[in-house]
RNA sequence: CGGAGCGUGGUGUAACGGCUAACAUUCCUGUUUUGGGAACAGGCGACUCCGGGUUCGAAUCCCGGCGCUCCGACCA
C-alpha cells in the first residue's frame, strides 16, 4: 500500500487522557481511534494487525478440530435464566436493552448459554460427540471502570471455544490438546516467552482453571511464577496445597504483574445440566455432556503486544502480526531517479506478494524515518540517492536496529 | 460503586476576575530543501464541555449535569 494514500495520520503526542502505554502508541502510530471510555475503533493499520493475530489463533482452533461459527450478539434472556446468570445482582456487567414489541435482549459478555442451547439441537448420541466449536465475537462488558488502553475495554474482540465430550477422560484430553494449542498460539503471537500457564481458581467442576499470563507492569493481575517449570499460580489460589500440588516451594516463586492474555475452564456440566444438553450413551442411558470454554481476546493479545515490544521511539511487531512485512522508504531527489527506482521495487513486491507499505510521500528524511520507527514494521528499505549510486537499498531490522546494503537485483523478491 | 484530579483551535500547553484568549505543532499557499520529526514567508482554525448563578466584567469564582484519567472495589 502506498502510504499517500493511508488516511490515517502519525501524531506526535498521544491525547493526554491516554495513559496506557498501548494505548498511546497505538493511537498515535494510527492503529486506533478512541470513541469513548474502554471503547475503541480499528482502523487500517491496526485492523490488520488484529486479523493476523485472529488467523494465528483460527489456524491453531482448526488444528485440534474446532469448528467455526458466529453467534449472534444479541441473547435471548430465557437461556440465562436457566442458569441463574440473567439476574444484574448475579452478572453485574451486562448491557440490557428493550425491544420494541415489549421484549429485553442482551448482549453477550460470553456464550455458554446460546451455544449449549443451540447445541441441544445438534446433540443426541454419544456418535455426535466430541465436539468444539468456536467464534471470534465482539463481547460487550458493562465495567464499572475502563482502563489500560484496549486491554480492559467494554466492547472487545474475543475468541471463544466451547468443547463437548461424553465422558471426563475425553474432556480431559481435549483440554490438554486445548492448552498445547494456546501455548503455540502465544509463542507464534511472539508473546510465548513471556506468558505463563499459570494455576487459578477452577470452580465446582474441576480443581484448577488454566490461565495464560503474559508478564507485564500493564498487568492487573498478580502471578507467582516458577522460571525453571514455566508455570505461575495466581494470587488469588497461592496457598500450601496449591504448592503441594504442583511439586513447588513458595521460594522458587517470583512475584510478578501480568496480563491475562487467554484462558481455558472446565465447566463440567454446569450448562449443559441447566439447559438440558443430553446425550444418549452406547447403553441408551441420558447423560448430560461435559463442557469446557477456551478464551484469548485479540484485542487484548493486540494492547499486550504493544506493551511487550515497544522501546521509545514506538512500536516493534513481530513479524508475525506486523500490519506490513515491509516499510519501503523512498528519500526522494530533486531528479525523480529515486522514486523512478522505488516505484519500480514496489511493483516488484507486489507482483510477488509481499505485504509492503511505501512511504511515497513528499515528506522529509526525519518525518518517515520517525513515522517508520513509531509504526514498527519489522524491515525497513531505504533507497535514496546514496544507496543507487551502488544499485542498493539499506535494510534495517526494526527490532535488532541492524543495517545492511543490499543489491537491488539480490533482493529476495 | 467509594476516593482524587482534570475538561481551552485537530493535538499538546499558556493566560492575576479586566485589552482582539497566547504559544508550539498539525493543516493550507508559495519558495527552498531531502540520511533522523528541515528553513523562510503568508494564511485557516476556539461561542474556553453543557446549563444555571455571582459580578460593571468569568476560561478563571459558585451550583448542577456530562465526559475523561488515576487509586481502590469489581472482573464466568
Amino acid at each position: 500500500m502506498r502510504q499517500s494514500k493511508l488516511f490515517t495520520k502519525t501524531r506526535r503526542e498521544a491525547p493526554k487522557d491516554e495513559v496506557a502505554k498501548n494505548a498511546q502508541l497505538l493511537i498515535r502510530a494510527g492503529f486506533i481511534s478512541k470513541e469513548i471510555a474502554g471503547v475503541y475503533s480499528f482502523l487500517p493499520l491496526g485492523l490488520r494487525t488484529l486479523n493476523k493475530i485472529v488467523n494465528i489463533i483460527r489456524e491453531e482452533m482448526n488444528n485440534i478440530g474446532g469448528q467455526e461459527v458466529q453467534l449472534t450478539a444479541f441473547q435471548d434472556k430465557k437461556n440465562w435464566e436457566a442458569t441463574g446468570r440473567w439476574d444484574d445482582k448475579e452478572i453485574g456487567i451486562w448491557f440490557k436493552t428493550k425491544l420494541n414489541n415489549g421484549g429485553e435482549i442482551g448482549l453477550a459478555f460470553t456464550h455458554e448459554e446460546p451455544l449449549t442451547a443451540l447445541m441441544r439441537d445438534q446433540v443426541r448420541s454419544f456418535r455426535d460427540l466430541p465436539v468444539s466449536v468456536y467464534q471470534f465475537q465482539t463481547k460487550f462488558r458493562n465495567e464499572e471502570r475502563a482502563k489500560s488502553g484496549i486491554l480492559r475495554g467494554r466492547e472487545f474482540l474475543m475468541k471463544d471455544l466451547y468443547s463437548f465430550n461424553p465422558d471426563e477422560k475425553a474432556h480431559q484430553d481435549f483440554y490438554e490438546k486445548a492448552k498445547e494449542a494456546y501455548r503455540r498460539i502465544f509463542d507464534r503471537l511472539g508473546i510465548g516467552g513471556d506468558t505463563y500457564v499459570t494455576f487459578a481458581s477452577g470452580g465446582s467442576f474441576s480443581k484448577y482453571s488454566h490461565e495464560f499470563q503474559t508478564v507485564s507492569e500493564a498487568g492487573e493481575d498478580t502471578i507467582f511464577v516458577h522460571e525453571s517449570k514455566k508455570i505461575a499460580v495466581n494470587k488469588e489460589v497461592l496457598n500450601d496445597e496449591v504448592l503441594k500440588d504442583l511439586g513447588i516451594t513458595r521460594s522458587d516463586l517470583a512475584e510478578k504483574k501480568a496480563i491475562e492474555v487467554g484462558n481455558i475452564f472446565s465447566l463440567g456440566t454446569k450448562f449443559s445440566a441447566a439447559l438440558g444438553l443430553n446425550f444418549k450413551d452406547a447403553e441408551g442411558k441420558s447423560k448430560p455432556v461435559i463442557m469446557g470454554s477456551y478464551g484469548i481476546g485479540p484485542s487484548r493479545v493486540m494492547g499486550t503486544i504493544a506493551e511487550i515490544w515497544s522501546d521509545d521511539k514506538g512500536l516493534v511487531w513481530p513479524e508475525s502480526v506486523a500490519p506490513f512485512a515491509v516499510h519501503l522508504i523512498a528519500l526522494f531527489d530533486a531528479e525523480g531517479n529515486v522514486k523512478k527506482a522505488t516505484d519500480e521495487l514496489y511493483e516488484r513486491m507486489i507482483k510477488s506478494n509481499v505485504e509492503v507499505l511505501y512511504d511515497d510521500r513528499d515528506a522529509t528524511v526525519g518525518e518517515k524515518f520517525s513515522d517508520s520507527d513509531l509504526i514498527g514494521i519489522p524491515i525497513r528499505i531505504v533507497i535514496s540517492v546514496k544507496t543507487l549510486k551502488d544499485n542498493s537499498v539499506e535494510t534495517k531490522d526494526r527490532k535488532t536496529g541492524k543495517i545492511e546494503m543490499e543489491k537491488i537485483q539480490n533482493l529476495r523478491f
